[in-house]
RNA sequence: GGAUGGAUUCCCGAGUGGCCAAAGGGGGCAGACUGUAAAUCUGUUGGCACCGCCUUCGAAGGUUCGAAUCCUUCUCCAUCCA
């Protein structure tokens, strides 16, 4: 099977400008392709992450990943499908994340020997000159066109400012440079960025009358329709630092079953036929094929080595309550009065929960066991050498653990 | 620049002088049931020294015994007019 029909198979592909040209290309190794990614936080995360497993695709398969990181167009912000504007950045900001994106980046693909680019638009894009640029492309976009574009629809109804509506002309400047500096031929992005890849093909047909090509990755969606990879906390990072192994393999191992098949095609590299043995799976089996999941996934971003940490950690946290791998708390004297401590405050010290309140209701509410025993009673205090050693398990609802020290 | 309407707790959205830490819904959290799933049911959802106190209703002032509610100024947003 060749790489577009993989791509197919796994139900990775949205939208094409031109199926046919595109399979000859990337099937072939022809392509060289870009695909952005805006700086807007100081680490990537889950959806992030299938466009740099598309990139390892497509290069395995012989076509030439060109990186772009959004130097230039993140001093503006993509409206893209947001209802409210988003918060302008700094300049001290941006270069950061850059460089944090340049580095994990780095561990999925092979920039070695010229075989992928790594670039900032920021070179580019920020010496423009006003006038110049409007003269150079502004005539060939439509404002009329460019204002019923799907990616401005929420917008419209909230107020669009001009800063954001230029988004897409920066973008399309991007492809149309890429396109004469490296021959990139192809753009991938988010299914959100359909409309400004357009922009950009157009501009490329306009100014130089030759073909690019536009091409979209399915978004991620649970079976609820909203985007996966985001928990009540905010993203899944890839950043060890901000998304713990641990954290990052409960995630998936916590997918619901209606997503798991969906997001083992889409996101492993698991052989396909392999997937769709799982296919039939149900009930308990089902609940194993999470575990593959998470397990996949987990070393895939952070290496089979914390891959198995988490699993060993996660199967014995919930089988039998203790376990080496999981997050741990360390108390100081300054936590004991007169040598002991109550367990609300156990539970806000070691991070289980935001607030003394929400750590009394926790345990009123029958939520909280220490050493896998329920713990009933607010007033509830431990000494100081009961955390000596190994420490104490606390346990707040079904799953947050915390191994707490003295 | 002018006119009008609006800004309420995580979100949506009631509340138009005391009964308001603020209805209702969503979401979250916890419990039961389970498969670390979904659905369902129950409880809970500002903070703390928790039958009490403190801080919240865009911001700052003011009226009042008492304000999310009334007045003044300001900021921001939406719609219409220019």
């Amino acid at each position: 099977m060749k790489i577009f029909e993989e791509l197919k198979a796994r139900g990775l592909l949205a939208q094409l400008t031109d199926e046919d040209e595109i399979r000859e290309l990337i099937n072939n190794g022809k392509a060289t392709f870009y695909i952005g990614f805006d700086p807007t936080a100081d680490s990537l995360h889950v959806g992030h992450f299938m466009a740099l497993c598309l990139m390892k695709r497509l290069q395995m398969a012989g076509n030439k990943p060109i990186a772009l990181v959004g130097g230039g167009t993140g001093m503006i912000g993509d409206p893209s499908g947001r209802s409210d504007m988003r918060q302008m950045m700094t300049k001290e900001q941006i270069q950061h994340n850059c460089d944090c994106f340049k580095e994990q980046m780095s561990k999925f693909i092979d920039f070695s020997d010229d075989k992928a680019l790594l670039v900032n638009n920021a070179d580019w894009l920020l010496d423009l000159n006003y006038v110049e640029l409007l003269r150079e492309v502004g005539p060939h976009f439509s404002v009329n066109r460019m204002l019923t574009a799907e990616c401005y629809k929420q917008r419209m109804e909230k107020g669009l400012s001009f800063l954001e509506f230029n988004y897409m002309i920066m973008q399309s400047y991007d492809f149309y440079e890429l396109f004469q500096k490296y021959g990139c031929n192809m753009q991938f992005g988010g299914d959100d960025q359909w409309s400004n890849m357009l922009g950009g093909t157009e501009l490329i047909r306009r100014k130089l009358g030759k073909d690019a090509y536009a091409m979209t990755i399915t978004l991620l969606l649970n079976s609820e329709g909203k985007k996966m990879g985001k928990t009540q906390k905010g993203a899944v990072w890839l950043d060890p630092n901000k998304t713990s192994p641990f954290e990052f393999y409960q995630y998936w191992r916590n997918v619901a079953d209606a997503d798991v098949l969906k997001c083992i095609r889409m996101l492993t590299f698991l052989p396909l036929d392999q997937i769709d043995a799982m296919d039939s799976w149900e009930g308990s089996q089902l609940n194993q094929a999470k575990e593959i999941l998470a397990y996949e996934l987990t070393k895939l971003v952070h290496g089979e080595e914390e891959a198995k940490k988490a699993q060993d950690g996660a199967r014995a946290l919930f089988s039998t309550g203790t376990a080496a791998e999981m997050p741990t708390a360390t108390l100081t004297d300054d936590d004991f009065t007169d040598g002991s401590i109550d367990i609300v405050t156990v539970l806000v010290k070691s991070g289980l929960v935001p607030s003394k309140s929400e750590a009394r209701r926790a345990v009123e509410q029958g939520g909280v066991s220490v050493d896998g025993e329920k713990v009933t009673d607010i007033r509830k205090t431990y000494e100081k050498d009961a955390f000596s050693g190994d420490g104490k398990v606390v346990k707040r609802g079904k799953k947050n653990f915390r191994k707490v020290l003295v």
